[in-house]
DNA sequence: CGCATATCCTGACTGC
DNA sequence: TGCAGTCAGGATATGC
């Protein structure tokens, strides 16, 4: 569901089609988007804002604001940012939870069925524009360098299954269930192998898999599964899906070799590997 | 510390 | 065809 390929994406299209608007004003009609301050203090906050420029960290998106305050926003498992034109005459969609009116007529949307989603506004902000509110998150892959010693150490800090490392947001921001086990697969690693058993060239193989995987996906816009919600800023979807080498595939044939894909269960999740290539 | 489990929630899918 | 049950997953909390 949206991570780093497709958080990424989002923001490219926020940044073509929403950046130098101004908020003329916020609804919030869902119950548990706004849930970390009053629904009340976050459309103040908003309303007669410029939306300066947007960034991202990991899986998060934040808007900086002409206040030096930020929006920041998580989609989790369901969760859509939906520019209509138009807006306020084109009906809105089932679970639409927060709505910004913009200076141009069109509605930014924030649409999420299982309302694991959130938005909030904060003004604790450091100086480059980052939320102090996202400290805790590790390296984004696509943002700073990450490369075999940043692995090495990475690993080497903790004793765990890799898939594991993967998905700990602490340790590499943005990486998801997805794109975690084409990330081993490219890697030719297994994702249940343990970090301490990782050596210097395969941290070396795992550096270079998590910047290809990453960015051959947000080339591709991201990956929209069958039963997914994932849509970009306009409603359309991803292309990553078709070059899946792993992902939801078990019993067929892998890409590489021809032996099937298995299914597994790691740190609680389902986990799709080759065990002919994957050591 | 690691790791499993439960939680939040809806929709898609499975099996009867 | 319909319906109940299961599963999916990001982050977080809790218990072992």
């Amino acid at each position: 569901m949206p991570e780093l390929p497709e958080v990424e994406t989002v923001r490219l299209d926020l940044v073509r089609d929403v950046v130098g608007r101004t908020i003329v004003a916020a609804d919030v009609t869902g119950r548990r988007t706004v849930r970390r301050q009053d629904p009340a203090a976050f459309t103040a906050a908003l309303a007669s804002r410029r939306v300066e420029s947007v960034g991202r960290h990991g899986k998060y998106l934040f808007a900086r604001l002409d206040d030096a305050s930020a929006l920041v926003a998580h989609l989790r498992m369901s969760g859509s940012l939906q520019l209509v034109a138009g807006g306020a005459g084109v009906g809105r969609e089932p679970h639409t939870h927060v709505v910004l009116a913009l200076d141009d007529g069109s509605e930014l949307r924030f649409v999420d069925p299982r309302t694991f989603g959130e938005l909030f506004v904060t003004a604790d902000v450091a100086p480059d524009g980052r939320p102090h509110a996202l400290a805790a998150l590790g390296v984004d892959p696509l943002l700073d360098p990450l490369d075999a010693s940043i692995v090495r150490e990475l690993v080497g800090r903790r004793r765990t299954a890799l898939k594991a490392m993967l998905l700990d947001q602490r340790a590499i921001a943005g990486v998801g269930n997805i794109y975690g086990d084409e990330i081993c697969f490219r890697a030719r690693l297994r994702p249940d192998r343990r970090t301490e058993s990782v050596s210097a060239g395969e941290a070396s193989r795992l550096a270079g898999a998590v910047v290809d995987v990453l960015t051959e996906a947000v080339a591709a816009r991201g990956s929209t599964l069958r039963d997914a919600r994932y849509r970009d800023l306009r409603g359309g979807h991803g292309e990553y899906q078709h070059r899946h080498a792993v992902y939801g595939r078990a019993g067929e044939p892998c890409p590489r070799c021809g032996r099937a894909v298995e299914r597994v269960r790691i740190a609680g999740r389902s986990s799709f590997l080759c065990p002919a290539c994957q050591r």
